[in-house]
This record gives structure tokens, sequence and C-alpha cells, in this order.
DNA sequence: CTTGACGGCTAATCAGAATTAGCCTATAAT
DNA sequence: ATTATAGGCTAATTCTGATTAGCCGTCAAG
């Protein structure tokens, strides 16, 4: 990796940790491996590090987003994707989502770095929003929804089904971010909510 | 409200917003009315202001916890308050306990101070896990519990009940925290919420 | 071969924020 | 009345961390 591009990496690791006002610019540069000065011949300053990585951050969410638009824009994709879902699926939903997110690790740490900064930032705290709450619950919503219209699933109300999928799933995340030594005990927890919930919503109980 | 005080009341104000390291005891000073200088007839430093508020915080919550042991341990309290639990209890307690956690103004500034903070202090990790997960699942579990016990609540799982009966919640106070304009629209889906769980775990399904 | 850009280094410099020194006033206890 | 203390102030001082200056070696393009 080019150390322009490690310096990004190297920094939001400890960004990520510490927040933007602990660390140092010889930290960061102790890490890539140089000095801090050197750190001037490929960024302007210690803000201009930061932007780079919201910067960075904003394409892959971009990217990512418009995939899953030209998915929802798109029937075939979708059938064919879910023709044959089922209860199964949505306890893999469920799982897959939460080990990305846990161990995907640019994920992680722009997760954490956001936690850090969020209060004193409008445009982190409307990221935040838009990662762990909207997009989420509109984008589970949509293949839930999905589910209830094939009957897998039984509800009146698809969007609050979806919040009591995600948000033990969120709440677990949070959990193990804060003590990733909890992770174990958090997987069996998001074990038995998949079950229950599919106890709850999924056609066994009609 | 003495000098002293302020201080700490203060302090935390800004810490909760900014974050340790991004505030100055220059802008503490200037709220409280003083100048930087003399904070220093009251607190050794600017890390002592720090300590301070968290061991105010330890007084409070050992003081609640302490309080819920008690009742915890004594039947004939628990009896009483609870022995007329009915549905709406249950969604009381959802509203309650997201207005409290949202409007406590000492609460919420405390949370989010940790929830800058959590990651580079074990020790405050420790009181943010406590204090929104492990506490809130096991004194909502008690309740909860009794609700079950009581065939209000129907479900062979207490734990994995009440997650899906706090996770929400929690989930929506955090939304909250990073943009109390949407808390209207938070206590909207809160109420959904707690209808839905109702129905899924009420013994209207029975 | 030689030159200029790139990216590294050391040694300043600068800026800003925490802390200390030392003084002053009010007040409460002797 | 006297004095000790609490708590405020201004004016340093100190510390720390970001940034700049200026030097040097490498290497690719001409």
């Amino acid at each position: 990796m080019d150390t322009k591009h490690k310096i990004l990496d190297e920094a939001l690791t400890l960004f990520s940790e510490w927040g933007y006002a602990n660390v140092y610019v010889n930290d960061i540069a102790e890490r890539v491996g140089i000095k801090a000065p050197s750190l001037y011949k490929h960024y302007k300053n210690k803000q201009a590090i930061f932007d780079a990585i919201i910067d960075e951050m904003n394409n892959r969410f971009m990217e990512q987003a418009s995939q899953l638009n030209i998915n929802g824009m798109d029937p075939t994709k979708d059938a064919d994707i879910y023709k044959n879902m089922n209860e199964d699926s949505m306890i893999e939903l469920g799982k897959n989502l939460f080990l990305y997110y846990l161990h995907d690790d640019y994920t992680k740490r722009f997760r954490k770095m956001l936690t850090i900064e969020q209060f004193h930032d409008k445009d982190l705290a409307a990221v935040y929003q838009s990662q762990y709450y909207d997009m989420p619950l509109s984008y589970q919503g949509m293949l839930l929804g999905l589910m209830a219209a094939q009957g897998i699933l039984i509800t009146d109300n698809v969007p609050i089904m979806t919040l009591h999928f995600y948000a033990p799933i969120y709440l677990l995340l949070t959990v193990c971010d804060r003590e990733p030594k909890r992770e174990k005990e958090a997987l069996k927890t998001l074990e038995e909510h998949l079950r229950q919930f599919d106890k709850l919503y999924g056609r066994s109980i009609a």
C-alpha cells in the first residue's frame, strides 16, 4: 500500500479508538513508519487527513447505496435472489448482517469513529443516522417485506417488524464494539433473538 | 449552586457535546462565569474535574442500583407495586423508561459523554455496558418476568423477550441523542413498537 | 548525464492551552 | 479589630503538539 493511503488507514485506526483530538500527527506518522513532518508531503494538515477519510467513506457508502438501489429497482434481480426465500433466509440475513458489521475492518473502524465524533459534527451525525438507522431499516424492510409478501413472515406492520429484527442486532453490535470479548455471548444472544423473531413473525405461529 | 459544583455541571455539559479533549478549561471557566485560573482553586487540574464527574456519577448509579436491589430483594415491595399490572403497565414501563432516559438532563449528558469516551477507557466502557445493556435487561427482565408469571405476557424466553422490548427503545434513544429534532418521529415509532410488542407477547394472541 | 519532482529527515518555529505565581477582597471566626 | 481562608483576578510561564524550513537521496524523463 502506498504511503498516502497507509496514512489514511492508520489514522482511521487511531481516530476510531481515541478520537480525532486525542490522536497526534506523531502517532500517525509512527504507525506509518515515517516522521511527522513527512506526513505533510501527503496531506496539507491533520484536518485534511480526517477529511480524506470522510471522503473515502462517502465514496464507499455511495457505491454501496447505488448497488442497493440498482437491485431495488430491478425486480428480476430481486426475484432471482429471493425467489426461494424461507425462514432460514431471514436467519441468514440477520447473522450475515451482524457478522459483516462486526468484522469488516473498515466498517468497524469507521463506525467507531462516527460514534466518537457524531455529537459535534452535524454531517457525521447525519451519516451515522443514515448508515445505522434509516438505511438498514429501509433495506431490511424491503427484504422482510418481500418475505411477508410471500407469506414467510406475517405482520400488518412491516416497518415495526423490521425494527424488531434490526434493533437487537444493533444493540449487540454496540456491545461488541465496546468489549470485543463479549462477542461469543453476543452471538449466542443473536441466535436466540433470530429464532424467537422467527417464532413471533414466522408462519409457524399462524 | 456553589461554584465547585457548577464547574462539574458546566464541564459535563461541554464534555458531553465535544468530548474531553475538545473542551478547554477556558470554556468551562467562561460558562461558570469565572476566569480559567480560578478553576484551580477548586480542582487540581482538568483531569480532576473529569474524575470528579465520574465519581459523582458512580455515586448516583450506586444509589440507583441499591434501590433497585432493595426492591428486588423484598418481594412484598414488588408485589405491592406490581400486583395489579396489566398490558398498560408494560406500555407505561416502556414509555417512561424512554422519556426518562431521553429527558433527564443529567442522565442524558452523562450518556453522551460515555458514548464519546467509551473506547479509550475500559472503566467507562464497563459503566456504559452496565447502564445501557446489563442493568436494563436484568431489571426490565425482572418486571417483564413478573408479568409473564402472571400470564400477562407469554413467552418461554424472558431474556429474549426483554431484549425485544428494550433494544428498540435503546435504538430510538440513540437516534434522539444524535438529532433531537427526530424526537417526535421516535416517539411515534416507540408507541407502535410497544403496541406491536404487546400484540406479539400479550395474552391477546394466545 | 542532469534535472526536477517526490518523499524522506532534522531542526526549528509557532500557537494555543494548561498551569502557576502572586496579588487582592470579602468574610467569618477568634 | 485582627487575621486566616476562600475564592477571585491578571500576568506570566510552561508544555505540548502542529506546522514550516530547508536539506538530502533516489529515480524517471529528457
